[in-house]
DNA sequence: TGGCGTATGTGATAATTTGCACAAGAAAAT
DNA sequence: ATTTTCTTGTGCAAATTATCACATACGCCA
């Protein structure tokens, strides 16, 4: 299989999933007022070892200054390269509903560079009407907006007997990451990215330890 | 004989955290009508290998059949005594924010068997009022209804800045797990369990990869 | 009954991930 | 200038996690 030539990241995806993580840390440090900070104090403040994060950093270069640590602003904005996050994102809602509006009135993705375009849903009761500063759309339109604004990301908020279907039309319409929030797993091809938010497993995967 | 582990200590967390997925896939395939399953088609439904999910399983003993695969019905059940799921679980939720709000009306805790028991606010405006079917609590009574109800897992949905205070104050009233939907890494004791829900987090995990 | 197709559970092995420990660089103090 | 004190980045070893491969068991059917 010659086929490694078109892979050129090595990057195991666990280590991609820790800088999230550590931006979170930065960005609290330098809200507090901080302008350096080093593998240990960041592995005290996240319970990770200091080795890990500085072998984790390693992958993308030298960051750090031996003996003094790291500059809070410049890790950041490094962190914000690699991560492709030094710009805003826009992304598609699927799913009016309770939880789709929840997620939709959410401050957090607006703060952090994520802009939620459009709204999409396929209860004909809601095409029309406003969601927050949306107005909700029918699935109809869905691949031809999506092509029209180049959006890659999509939200899933839509009942689970409707996620692999939904799913489907998004990856149909060139979508390439999906943050699904219906509690069911979802295929995709390869070159699709799928994670979930399901507080409910959160919850059990704790109770297993619970007396 | 087969080996049967009872002594939870040797498991490895990695595989708790895949067991919700496993119950929620079987939960599926018996809404969905199917009473038996085997490794290989739930490895194809959540893109795990078949191995590992025999693997994993064989941690609590043996709930298959060779030639057949599993009962569905009989390891959801099984799945869910080892994940002390097969229960009900009262919860403490802290913040009544919009945030708040919303995670106090999602309808799939208590579809899966948590139910919230009270919720917390520090707002003096807020407490008394309704949120949902929850009268907002003060702060101030925060330990003594945990210990009272006996409640030893909560949800934080506050902002950033006053988690950790939040947490501090959920660990002195004996609370043993935290689903922390505030994006910020929160210390506690090695005995209290804490899992986060950031979807931003999972939005950047998922940029990195794209073009 | 015996043969066939299928699927588990599990030792052995491979791959991945984490942690250790230290050389080397940087700043500050003397 | 030298010493001291930090802290990074990194080979290497250890630990953890995933996969392989197969003996074993079950059900079915002729």
């Amino acid at each position: 299989m010659p086929s490694h030539s078109t892979n050129p990241d090595d990057i195991p995806d666990i280590v991609i999933g820790r800088l999230p993580i550590y931006l979170r840390a930065l960005m609290r440090l330098s809200q507090e007022g901080h302008e350096v900070t080093s593998s240990h104090e960041l592995g005290r403040i996240l319970g990770i070892s200091s080795a890990q994060i500085r072998k984790d950093l390693s992958h993308f270069g030298g960051f750090g200054k031996q003996g003094t640590g790291y500059q809070i602003s410049y890790l950041e904005d490094k962190l914000r390269q690699v991560l492709q996050v030094n710009r805003e994102w826009e992304i598609v809602l699927v799913g009016a509903g309770d939880l789709g509006q929840a997620v939709a009135n959410y401050r957090g993705f607006a703060d952090r560079g994520f802009h939620i375009a459009c709204v999409f849903d396929s209860n004909p009761q809601k095409i029309g009407k406003k969601s927050g500063n949306f107005v909700i759309q029918p699935m109809s339109e869905l691949k031809d907006t999506i092509l029209a604004k180049g959006i890659q990301i999509a939200m899933v908020a839509v009942p689970a007997e409707y996620a692999q279907e939904v799913a489907n039309q998004l990856i149909d319409a060139g979508v390439k990451a999906i943050l699904n929030y219906a509690p069911i797993s979802i295929n995709v091809p390869s070159d699709v990215h799928v994670q979930y938010i399901d507080p409910v497993a959160h919850l059990q995967r704790m109770t297993y330890y619970l007396k």
